[in-house]
DNA sequence: ACAAAAGTGTTGAGAGTACACCCATGC
DNA sequence: GCATGGGTGTACTCTCAACACTTTTGT
């Protein structure tokens, strides 16, 4: 947790730089040799973890705003940050001016009545994906932790947000074939054998390794390269790289139908 | 536009009902007889065009909001209205205290100062489609007129409504096969031609009738019935109908992939 | 019998799936 | 020469796209 007089005036001074009633939640899936995890913040106030989140700056476009929220809890900042989905149910969150006072309370800060981060919230959902072995969890103004869960060790979290991971998940796994979400996870120049794992972790299923890369290439979502790894006593694999041409070209035509 | 006093309580006490900074705003299409066309919201007092939208109750979830707002330009209840994006650039709404004042000039109202209503919003973006005979537009409490405008005839919008609408569309096209988007556009019972013209029309092209039915079969969008409709002179064509329980179950499992 | 609309069947190309064996390398 | 991991090819099925003629019905 940050210095007290900076989390005081966040409190007090924030609703002239943040929107109140609005903040984004991102699910951010870390991967690492065949691995699934989950980052969440910890709140000690709360008694429970959420997905890491925060509020919009006035200056921001959500999508800036994202990044920035992210940066915040992991030093990352060049994440393939996508928005999947608005949050807005009146009872999702509810800190009502009671709650509150017992928050201030539990952080060591006075009371301030009529704070601009009462009420509901409404929240946009991001998701990304990041090597969790490259990112080192901090936690944010108003966290007490932030730190990775295996996939499916997530303890149930606060308000909506075991909804949120799921709807994030599976949007993930849709979008894993069209969009360049898996990019941040590989090395420039990586093997078939390393984005397969990938694919299969990330799916949560067995994925053919013979037809595999045939629907990958086929797909114009990778490129095999004319260049060979050395890994020691095993045969020397080939190296293949992103083609991020494709995607976006993809990307504006859109599904075609006849 | 509704009674002054209506309006200026909005602009006065609208904060305590609605949550500020936070709108949604819906792209309803209208289909009917090979025609698409989509519900504009008039301003005078802005001198221009936008998606009709509205401000979301404290009580209400997103979807309800959504539903409310529409309901209130066009009476219809009963929309398939799915969320396909959130907008919330900075720059996208641009109400300064200056704008304001004019505008409360324009309406004919004493400006007030501090609104709720200044300031940016972010926007959730809905999109619905339904029959445009059978709708009669209706201004709501702050537009001046509503009316279907061709697809293709749309003027140049206020705020980013005209990405707005490009997006929508773009979400309804891909969409189309996936989710019952056209089964409010047509009777419980219909022929393969109605249905036919309405894909037509929405996808903005032309698609070979006879392998139309064989994929809305296969796909399980569709189910023949062993009835026809008698239409005079011609031979009678067979009905089909919306299979919505396959619908259901493929949204539920989503895409998956091998 | 004719006008108007409905309905249908086949073929070739390309993608998806299932399946098992050989290759390269370092020790 | 063997252990380890890398890499591939084929056959079947299914979907997709392209294509034009026959059937029904009322007048």
């Amino acid at each position: 947790m940050n210095s007290i007089s900076e989390l005081q005036d966040f409190i007090i001074n924030g609703h002239k730089h943040y929107m109140p009633h609005i903040s984004i939640d991102a699910a951010i899936f870390g991967y690492h040799d065949h691995q699934l995890k989950i980052l969440l913040s910890g709140y000690k106030a709360l008694g429970g973890y959420c997905l890491p989140g925060g509020y919009i700056k006035r200056t921001e476009t959500l999508d800036k705003a994202a990044n920035r929220i992210v940066a915040e809890s992991t030093s990352l900042t060049d994440l393939y940050l996508k928005q999947y989905k608005t949050f807005g149910d009146p009872d999702r969150i509810k800190w009502s001016e009671l709650d509150f006072e017992k928050f201030s309370k539990e952080i060591g800060l006075p009371y301030i009545k009529d704070s601009w981060l009462i009420d509901q919230t409404i929240s946009v959902g991001y998701y990304a994906l990041t090597d969790f072995s490259l990112v080192t969890p901090k936690a944010g103004l108003l966290s007490d932790s932030c730190d990775w869960f295996n996939i499916d060790e997530i303890p149930p979290l606060l308000y909506d947000h075991d909804q949120m991971v799921k709807d994030a998940l599976h949007t993930l796994r849709t979008q894993l074939y069209y969009y360049p979400i898996a990019e941040k996870l590989l090395p420039a120049k990586f093997t078939l054998t390393e984005i397969h794992a990938v694919y299969e972790t990330l799916l949560g299923k067995k994925l053919d390794i013979r037809n595999f890369p045939k629907k990958l290439v086929f797909l114009g979502l990778i490129k095999k390269l004319n260049e060979k790894r050395n890994i020691g006593p095993h045969r020397a694999p080939f190296l293949y790289k992103f083609d991020l041409k494709k995607y976006t070209k993809a990307l504006e035509t859109g599904t075609t139908l006849t």
